[in-house]
DNA sequence: ACAAAAAGTGAATTATTTTGCCCTTTTTCG
DNA sequence: CGAAAAAGGGCAAAATAATTCACTTTTTGT
């Protein structure tokens, strides 16, 4: 799962929920700014700050081996 | 899934590789330092500089929905 | 035990992310 | 349609990650 993949799965999810960016920073404590950088795909957040997002969106990170070796 | 989690598969997978730390650095491009502070557990890369890491590993990340709700 | 290799750490510098402010564009809905 | 809400972006300051260099500690293998 690329960068890209990330973010549309937080935008997505976020919009699913029928919360705004505002509330998204709100509660995660991530600035605006940055959460609209990442939905955007113009980003590169930090474990931390993806991890802060993810939790408020009721979502985690996984690590696995890849299945597919393209 | 923690951070420290994430440090951890990352530790256990290269070692099962049987690479070393400067082996991982010079293929995937991210510097010897930054690799140590993540597998020891101080660090918060960025997405991008995860990646590049466990492409090298033979790993990928993904995203998804919590099964348990803690 | 010893030497070599690998891993861990400190400090300084550079590169990048994160943030707030402010404005424009797009979307929503009465 | 028209106003309000939400989303998208430019810019610069502050915070933090990434890197290099040098050194110490731990691990590995003979």
């Amino acid at each position: 799962m690329h960068l890209v993949d990330i973010c549309n799965k937080i935008k997505e999810r976020r919009s699913l929920l029928g919360i705004t960016q505002q509330d998204l920073s709100d509660i995660s404590g991530v600035g605006l700014r940055t959460i609209k950088e990442i939905e955007t795909g113009n980003g590169n957040p930090s474990i931390n700050t993806l991890i802060k997002i993810l939790n408020v969106l009721g979502m985690e990170l996984d690590v696995q081996i890849k299945r597919t070796i393209k």
